[in-house]
DNA sequence: GCAAAAATGATGTACGTTAGTCATCAGTGA
DNA sequence: TCACTGATGACTAACGTACATCATTTTTGC
């Protein structure tokens, strides 16, 4: 009929409550074989703890960190945004979540944050990593504390935090190729790459995916040299310009940092005709406005809102052992075009 | 510090537990100036009911029940998949799932289906509807009797669903032509269509979507006339490939329907440069394949599992009257290339 | 001003679990 | 046989809410 109880389990067991309670919550003081005749009821009556109700008795809070990188990187600001958002929500789900920020790309300033974190205060922190032995090495004493960690957006691979919750940035340069290659394959030319800065992992990968899938299955294709744009709209704008000015063979654009308005100033100088396919990362008010103008073709995306959701389930998950679903949380690469924007 | 309780309301209002859970819980007997003089107290300390400890006490179980077609159609099958999945989580979340089938395209039979649901039994619908009178009188029916109603996948529109749970079938096509337009942007010629029967409403939408977008942005390319593929590969592939041979001019395919072996099998035996782009719906195991076999350039597609998903919590915050984040629920359509799958 | 009716309070039990105290009992070693 | 230890049971209060019962107060109608 309805779920076992741990009254059904101490009944079945032939044990009391209290007893059933201590292996439930693995206090000291209960034989082996006792142990064993518990687990066994439980096996048997396929008892699973109610968790609402251990947690309304223990008035349990999970208590999520987010921390993010400060400064004025709009996707970074957008996600604090997204962040803030589910603060309200999570509150009837007996969770807290804080956020702090720490100074952009300062493995150091972020070692010594997570070096802060009680877990008197903190059940589990997303952070987004910025890739240094010594917030590896913060992680790993945070692990070791017993707060849970997660990464968020940039991972820290082979570290000791659980899971890492964001896009697959070589997949998504990927994508792009297979977009840009497939807009133009019948007719070839020479692809032009806008980059951040090449310090950046993520960066890095994009563009090794891209280049990956343009070598290997659009031959017709040339690359011309990565143009650094450093996150910079004005630099984009200019350097891009340039490329386009001096190089008419470029027939499409895929930019994989920030600047997409300068991307977008410097193609709608172009006549139509000349103008090259256009990839870029991330869905904003602008970037959104420049799909339906036609200067963008597509945008890649990462779900923002998403990665937060997803963030919050699985430290939860994580602080109280329940296993999750590994497929369903994933995030994938997100492609819009004009016409299946939200 | 920790949120209000019942307790703290009692207080503050000046009245008794008995009177805050009357007034909570709107059973009658409460002077409506206390009830206002509860409310205010409510309202200054922010309370807010503590729905875990709600349910447990009354024991609640949302009973939801899921009714999708009958029949072999792959999509439906696997979201039924999908659902009972779900079922074994739904458990610890104090819900109960029940699945239905009812013979496909029968209104009469699903009309009867819902009319023999009892509030007793369950809480909210989930209903993949058939466009008909009598399946929008037998929902009409359902609200009036107390049980939530959402559409999943294909809507009902100006019926009394609460919510529809599914993607924009216009928009699919809209993105489906957004794409293809591009692939071929370059060397123009005839876009062949390939529904499954143009009787059901989510196909007549693709098509619409489809057309619109390359009538208006693509006039370049035009349309050949629509092959009636009947949900049935071997029709496909025949009717394609009689088309493909008949006409050198097709550069792009856009299949709407079921049969995607059959759109597969048409392809492939073209030599690879006389082949036509390809975009299909729905990724499978099939059209996953075919993707990296570089046969389909893309697949759009719905999430079953987040419908289902979102389907089960939009019925959960509807029975409990809690408000939900419409934009988070959104069900989009997702673009897949050989390069961002899953 | 009185009885009847309506509104409110007081209290207890329950939901499934946590967590504590104290008592009991069996087995141990000396 | 004694004192001691470890294992177990019995009981209680609590978490925040729902719901029922009965007693008491206040309001209403006349």
């Amino acid at each position: 009929m309805s779920r076992p109880t741990i009254h059904d389990v101490a009944r079945v067991a032939g044990v009391s409550l209290s007893t059933v309670d201590r292996v439930l919550n693995d206090r000291n003081g209960v034989r082996e074989s006792t142990q064993a005749r518990v687990a066994q009821a439980m096996l048997q009556l396929g008892y699973e703890r109610n968790l609402a109700a251990a947690n309304l008795s223990r008035r349990r809070l999970y208590r999520i960190r987010f921390i993010l990188p400060a400064g004025s990187n709009a996707f970074m600001r957008g996600l604090e945004a997204r962040v803030r958002d589910r603060m309200a929500t999570a509150a009837h789900e007996s969770t807290v979540i804080e956020v702090s920020t720490v100074p952009p790309f300062d493995a150091q300033a972020l070692a010594a944050e997570l070096r802060g974190l009680d877990a008197e205060e903190v059940d589990g922190v997303a952070v987004v990593a910025t890739d240094a032995t010594a917030v590896r090495i913060a992680v790993q004493d945070l692990r070791d504390r017993g707060i849970a960690v997660v990464t968020l957006v940039s991972d820290l691979p082979s570290s000791a935090r659980q899971h890492f919750i964001g896009i697959d940035n070589v997949q998504a340069g990927r994508t792009a190729a297979s977009l840009l290659g497939r807009f133009c394959r019948w007719r070839s030319g020479r692809m032009a790459l806008v980059a951040g800065s090449m310090l950046v992992r993520d960066h890095v990968e994009r563009r090794l995916g891209f280049e990956q899938v343009i070598r290997a299955e659009f031959p017709d294709q040339t690359l011309s040299t990565v143009i650094e744009g450093l996150d910079d709209q004005d630099i984009v704008a200019e350097r891009l310009a340039d490329a386009l000015a001096g190089d008419p063979d470029i027939v499409g654009v895929y930019s994989f940092g920030a600047g997409n308005r300068g991307v977008a100033r410097a193609v709608s100088d172009l006549s139509v005709e000349r103008r090259p396919s256009v990839v870029v990362h991330e869905l904003t008010t602008f970037s959104r406005d420049a799909l339906i103008d036609n200067v963008f073709d597509a945008v890649i995306h990462q779900d923002d809102a998403r990665e937060v959701e997803v963030a919050i389930r699985t430290l939860r998950a994580l602080a109280d052992g329940t296993p999750l679903d590994g497929a369903a949380e994933r995030i994938g690469v997100e492609v819009f075009l004009r016409d299946n924007l939200p």
